[in-house]
RNA sequence: GCGCCUUUAACUCAGCUGGAUAGAGUAACUGCCUUCUAAGCAGUAAGCCACAGGUUCGAAUCCUGUAAGGCGCGCCA
């Protein structure tokens, strides 16, 4: 279904035409929802434009595009000084526009069409999920569903973080206290590894990354260990799968609980393979040499405004890092998915990293040249104090510390309203806590920093998830009381109702400009308005319990479709929604 | 030092390619539950849009400079 206001801006540039301004000189016409709704619901600013290529006052030509314009049957214009074009739509149009909306098979959201490649998530394996990995985790789910909403072909990639100096640090540790395993021996006879837990590998890497700050012969252990499993010993690979076993399904379980997923759980190591067909190339091309023992490859280009040092592709120990993965990547993407785009949501503070693999990727033609390699920066989630949010014992926050406290508050507040069966509480407590975190995340652009305030969360009051979800819950017990009447769109008779309206068929944009600016926070955003309108909607007018048919039939209608869209921008920003609280 | 980002109401943030009176939420103050869920609705108050120039008929928005804060700048990821 077309955007509603692509729509208008077609009907409005033919006005323009017919009116006599028309021509290849011709700017593009627009039309936007109006910023004055006490004048008009949308609005036309393209007089301005065309005042400039026709040499004519802009309210001369507003005033000729609104006559055209009056002729229409489905709206009625009007131009005001300077040059604004006013429209409003009747509400016989109103009315089939939310029929072909509600009939739209997707949610009247334009459709396109692409491959596309998304690297999100990123953990790094025998590291406890904490807070700093939200975002990643949930800006990339929202932005694989609002993309897979919009038409593209969309294959997600965890990129573990499991080939790197991390492992060799965890590994060098492990060593050192239990010299006996047999996976340490030189002969390592392939037997099974001691079985590892989480707990003990969430406690082994931050030791054995404190211990490497000061303890030379440690850190060099932990880069030979690293480089020895890049190499392949045996003993080593062994161990490296047993701490991919146990971190895997701990990673799994936390993910689930937040209702993130990935088509794929490739690995820095998964790359691996790739990476002596990358040296090749580099080599081939001419484009590596060695520089302080290391390879590295020029990057820099004559305008940069500052200078960009060459990206070190292997390290002086000749072990692999992260570029050297990340290219490898690139390779394997290519080869298994020929995307048009890959889009990485990562910390922002990764750019710089991320501009010299990608100008290395071009260089050596990793990709064809019309691919686009996208880094898509997320800020960081600060405290009040506007410092990296940490804990009241001033560590960092785990995770699933940080869900189970939200979620018990929402089980409280259960408990208090006692609205919900106790047998659904948890379940609804659940979701209801994930919402809130979702949504205080989401609503803010995904490339700034924010402040991050557990006590917003846990009051959940105002512009929130929890008040989507009340909407929603609201909607369901007002549908629930005339629940065998079907409702049709048939009569506009208040304001609130073509507000709600006008609201719904607006929506979907907000799909477009999410997918366009690559951040899920235009849909949460357009989502939280579209619940505030319905909530003034269910305020001013009866619903189930009108006695005028067509009336009732209408709201009921609108009410079906509110909760369709709105289910539909939940279902985009990875929330789940409940049946009443 | 160099580069990037940020600066809008007391607080946290919107403000799309420049346009008509700069918008939300929170906190504050008023009203509204014997009628479909008050985790709600309606309203009041609150802003030299960091500062100084410039471009334009018109600037929170574009350009230049200044200040404050954040981040990044070869062998961690």
């Amino acid at each position: 279904m077309e955007n509603i206001t692509v729509k208008l801006g077609k009907i409005v540039s033919d006005a323009f035409v017919k009116a006599g301004y028309g021509g290849d000189s011709a700017p593009a016409v627009t039309v936007t929802l109006s910023d004055r709704p006490d004048l008009c619901q949308f609005q036309s600013n393209s007089a301005f434009a065309y005042s400039k290529v026709f040499r004519k006052a802009p309210f001369m030509i507003s005033d000729d595009v609104a006559k055209v314009l009056n002729d229409s049957d489905i709206l009625t214009a009007e131009s005001v000084k300077p040059g604004f074009i006013n429209i409003n739509l009747k509400d016989s149009c109103i009315l089939s526009l939310l029929q072909e909306l509600a009939e739209d098979e997707h949610y009247g959201i334009a459709q396109q069409s692409g491959r596309l490649v998304m690297d999100y998530g990123g953990p790094n394996v025998a590291k406890p999920l904490h807070i700093g990995h939200l975002r990643s985790a949930i800006i990339g789910q929202s932005l694989k569903n609002i993309a897979r909403m919009c038409g593209l072909t969309v294959t997600s990639d965890i990129h573990l973080g499991d080939w790197g100096l991390q492992i060799g640090l965890v590994i060098a540790e492990l060593n050192d206290r239990h010299p006996e395993w047999n996976c340490f021996a030189e002969d390592y006879d392939g037997s099974p590894v001691p079985e590892l837990d989480v707990d003990l590998l969430n406690e082994v890497y931050p030791t054995a990354s404190a211990r490497s700050k000061t303890d030379e012969a440690f850190a060099a252990k932990a880069h030979t260990a690293t480089f020895e499993l890049q190499s392949g010993r045996a003993g080593y690979m062994a161990l490296w799968r047993e701490i991919m076993r146990v971190s895997c399904e701990d990673l799994k379980k936390n993910y689930d609980a937040l209702g993130v997923d990935f088509d794929c759980w490739y690995g820095e190591s998964d790359a691996d393979k790739y990476i002596p067909g990358l040296y090749a190339l580099l080599e081939e091309k001419g484009l590596s040499y060695e520089s302080e023992g290391a390879l590295v490859v020029d990057v820099a280009k004559e305008d940069d405004k500052s200078p960009v040092p060459p990206i070190i592709v292997r390290k002086s120990d000749n072990s692999s890092i992260y570029a050297t993965t990340d290219l490898a990547t690139i390779i394997q993407r290519q080869q298994d998915f020929a995307p048009d785009m890959i889009w990485y949501v990562v910390d922002n503070r990764q750019e710089f990293h991320f501009t010299q693999v990608f100008r290395c990727a071009r260089r050596a033609g990793l990709v064809p040249d019309d691919t686009k390699l996208e880094f898509l920066g997320f800020g960081t989630m600060n405290g009040k104090d506007g410092k990296p949010y940490k804990t009241r014992e001033g560590g960092v926050m785990r995770l699933s510390d940080l869900i189970g406290t939200v979620c018990e508050a929402a089980r409280a507040r259960l408990d208090e309203s006692g609205k919900v069966d106790e047998s659904e509480r948890e379940e609804y407590a659940k979701r209801i806590g994930i919402a809130a975190i979702k949504f205080g995340d989401l609503i803010n652009h995904r490339s700034k920093d924010y402040i991050f305030d557990l006590d917003k969360f846990l009051s959940a009051d105002g512009k929130t998830g929890v008040y989507v979800l009340y909407a929603v819950s609201r909607i369901n017990s007002v549908m629930a009381k005339a629940a065998n009447e079907k409702g049709s769109f048939e009569v506009i008779s208040t304001d609130s109702e073509r507000a709600l309206a006008l609201k719904l068929l607006s929506s979907p944009e907000s799909f477009g400009a999410a997918l366009r600016e690559r951040a899920p926070s235009f849909v949460c955003d357009d989502m939280y308005n579209l619940a505030a309108a319905f909530s003034g909607f269910y305020h001013e007018n009866r619903i189930a319990d009108e006695e005028d048919a067509s009336k009732r039939s209408t709201r009921l209608a609108l009410c079906a479709l509110t909760r369709r869209m709105i289910t539909a921008e939940l279902d985009a920003l990875g929330i789940k929604p409940v049946e009443k609280m």
